[in-house]
DNA sequence: TCTTGCACCTCTAGTCGCTAGAGGATGTAG
DNA sequence: CTACATCCTCTAGCGACTAGAGGTGCAAGA
């Protein structure tokens, strides 16, 4: 039985020492065992834990969705289907997300185009921006 | 001269009326002169300004970047090139995220595709997300 | 005239997901 | 024994608002 340090956990998880302590005061870490001058004491199953975290993390799902899908995976008899639904949700979210960073990369492009890199009163990144009829892009 | 109220100010800039207030209190809008029973009193400048915010806001412009956009439109003689500069950068972050956003629709499709759409035990999204490994595509 | 109801006012606190820092205890290597 | 790293708790801060409490002002209908 080695006993795994919030340090070493934090680097075997790549999830920062701050941030397991904060899990753990969210809920969404069960409080691990102390040793006897108090330290965090983890498992190897908690390593996975955050591993899992940080992985939903980086596919931008919120920490009330990891939750949900933390649940489901402590008890596997039940449906796969809430855990398909939240993937789902954060594929439409991260589709609709690309399309409105696209309509934006187009008008930052218009802009940067028309500017003749001369004096602020001919500009038209500032113009563009004063007057949104001018911006020829519709993506709203 | 007419009086425009917070209001209304915001209805034509389509900027909330709380957020109105939250600009003044961090500096970005001048406060507005008062009526006589403590209300505030924009001119049609201020409207502009405002519109020009929310539309910099749209694009994704963070409120520092904003600020000096808007200190480079009210001097005019000044170079674009600042304002040049800040629009660039913020053309090469939302490339960025494109990118990013991109291959995280790439891993959340194939994890999506592996669900058999049965018990939690066979579900390819909590295994993709419990071992990182599995994820095919190199994001990262 | 009253009263209803809306728009306005200020101020504080909450959101999300951490991150930074204070101030102190403990563990480890030389 | 002395550094120094690591751990502990607690509080406050980030950005860009948003929500709510508690109060004033104003116009229109009964």
């Amino acid at each position: 039985m080695k006993k795994i340090t919030i340090g070493e956990a934090a680097r075997q998880s790549g999830v920062k020492v701050p941030t397991v302590r904060y899990y753990e005061s969210i809920g969404l870490l069960a409080a691990p065992s102390r040793s006897e001058s108090n330290q965090r004491s983890f498992e190897p199953a908690d390593i996975s834990r955050l591993a899992f975290i940080r992985h939903a993390r980086e596919l931008g799902f919120e920490i009330e969705a990891i939750r949900t899908l933390l649940t489901l995976q402590d008890d596997p008899h039940q449906s796969c289907a809430s855990a398909d639904a939240i993937a789902k949700a954060r594929l439409i979210e991260v589709e609709q997300r690309i399309r409105s960073l696209m309509a934006l990369k187009a008008e930052l492009e218009i802009m940067m185009d028309g500017c003749g890199h001369g004096r602020v009163d001919q500009c038209r990144v500032i113009e563009v921006l004063a007057d949104h009829g001018q911006c020829t892009h519709p993506h709203h």
